[in-house]
DNA sequence: TCCACTCACACTTTTGAATAGG
DNA sequence: ACCTATTCAAAAGTGTGAGTGG
């Protein structure tokens, strides 16, 4: 597997006035780097669960970056969105995951703005990135914003750079992405695995209160002193969590983390050995992936954990509708089809809408834009929603801004392979957004029926503003 | 009966307003 | 009047376990 490289080209080109500078498409290879590597490995090594849950749950471990090679004066905005790892839905069984079936039909896809965004290269650089409120959830008629998973399915998140001085142009604007193998996660509503849930009441500051140490156990004493058969099961937990947690997992890692270099390095040998040893639950899934990929699990480079993805400078795109699009599946698209490994490299069809955090939603907009999440029923087929975009658009402005609020990328008519089938028309129009916008008009009377026209749409389209 | 899911709960951290002191 | 530090309450984020529904 490799890090991604998902390099789009603009087959049609935006007109000269919208282009960037000619020092954008020269500027330094970007690098980003994933913080905090070693506690997402911990939790890959086991298979990562993220709850999900009606109201929106955060990531843990978050989502948290660090960013160079960019221009320090150019403005950049960072988005992530949730890419499936395959089309698959999977169950728990007896301490491992296993394929339950083809993937059901996609949520609404949806992507996270960063709430800096659009900040200077320099202020992405000069500090992590963290997306710690980006929230998951489970509920495809979500007006917060979120993103919308599947619970049993597996994804990982995608980061997205773009190079644009605001929103209205995202589309003329160089963009690079990334993604992080280590940070693919299995959506649960329940956690599945005992030693995920350990992991994460050990890291998780929110959860200290179940630490074992803490205070928990005397709750659950109480809790059911009184239940014998409760009892039986606290102490067979008990039991098991430290036949599992040969490697401390059931202490503190937080007393870890704060704690001298040379406990770092204890800690950081003991999450090796952890990857190296412990039965993986993901191991008939790998077994399957590498028989079609034809590479073993054991002779997979270790850099497959590479947290660092260089992207070369000539391999900067523009959002740009591609034409051939509904030919180049990308892994999201391959519900139904296997191989994830080898797609991940292939043209992305996705094309999310921009959820922006609740806590931005009493922020000033800009260019007059509309209040956030206001609900907009849209016509039927149609999934994408107006933003700010629309309040400025005047009639006659380029088609990319126009765009920007048009595009319906679970549209019945689309061509794409991804939401080919079944997977079109299976989620109705969220309406998630707020009923003030200005200019719903603009959603209507822009055709959907052929790759023609999708050439026309946005990458991003944005759901909530 | 099983399993995925929801919800109320206790506990924690985070956030922001109010206040005090320099 | 301004800035900084402290305190406190409310809000928000956790996993748990019982209950529900398919």
């Amino acid at each position: 597997m490799q890090s991604i490289r998902d390099l789009k080209a603009n087959f049609s080109g935006p007109p000269p006035s919208a282009m960037p500078s000619s020092d954008a498409y020269l500027q330094g290879s970007i690098r980003m780097t994933l913080e905090d590597p070693e506690l997402w490995r911990t939790f890959h090594g086991i298979g990562t669960e993220m709850i999900i849950t009606k109201p929106g749950r955060r990531m843990f471990p978050h989502c948290k970056v660090n960013l160079s090679g960019l221009i320090p004066c150019a403005k950049y905005i960072l988005l992530v969105d949730m890419v499936p790892e395959d089309g698959f839905r999977y169950k728990w069984n007896k301490e491992k995951w296993e394929v339950a079936g083809k993937a059901e039909p996609q949520p609404p896809c949806r992507t996270y703005l960063h709430p800096d965004s659009p900040a200077p290269g320099s202020h992405w650089m000069k500090q992590s990135i963290s997306f710690l409120k980006l929230k998951l959830t489970n509920n495809t008629l979500d007006q917060h914003g979120h993103i919308i998973l599947h619970s049993m399915h597996r994804y990982h998140p995608r980061f997205h750079i773009v190079q644009a001085d605001d929103l209205f142009s995202v589309r003329w604007s160089v963009f690079q992405t990334f993604t992080f193998p280590e940070t693919s996660f299995t959506a649960v509503t329940a956690y599945q695995n005992t030693k995920i849930t350990k992991l994460k009441i050990d890291h998780n500051p929110f959860a200290k209160g179940f630490r074992d140490e803490g205070t928990t156990k005397k709750r659950r004493a109480n809790k059911n002193q009184n239940d014998p058969d409760k009892k039986a099961k606290l102490s067979e937990m008990n039991r098991d969590s430290g036949e599992d947690s040969p490697t401390g997992f059931c202490r503190s890692s937080f007393e870890v983390f704060e704690g001298d270099e040379a406990e770092l390095r204890k800690r950081k040998e003991r999450d090796e050995e952890i990857k190296d040893e412990r039965y993986s639950p993901w191991s008939t899934e790998r077994e399957r992936n590498n028989t079609r990929n034809g590479s073993s699990p054991a002779a997979e480079p270790r850099d497959i954990y590479s947290a660092e993805q260089m992207v070369p400078a000539l391999a900067s795109y523009q959002p740009y509708r591609f034409q051939e699009y509904g030919k180049s599946p990308s892994p999201s698209s391959s519900v139904g089809s296997s191989a994830s490994g080898s797609a991940r490299a292939s043209f992305e069809s996705r094309v999310p809408d921009v959820a922006v955090p609740d806590q931005d939603a009493s922020k000033p907009r800009p260019h007059g834009a509309a209040p956030p999440c206001a609900p907009q029923p849209l016509p039927a087929g149609s999934q994408d929603y107006p933003g700010l975009l629309n309040a400025s658009t005047a009639p006659g402005s380029k088609p990319a801004v126009l765009g920007h609020h048009v595009y319906g990328p679970y549209g019945a008519e689309q061509p794409l392979g991804q939401w080919s089938g079944s997977a079109p028309a299976q989620y109705p129009p969220p309406h998630h957004l707020g009923a003030d916008y200005a200019t719903p008009a603009v959603h209507h009377g822009y055709p959907h029926g052929n790759v023609t026209e999708w050439s026309q749409y946005p990458l991003f389209s944005y759901s909530c503003w």
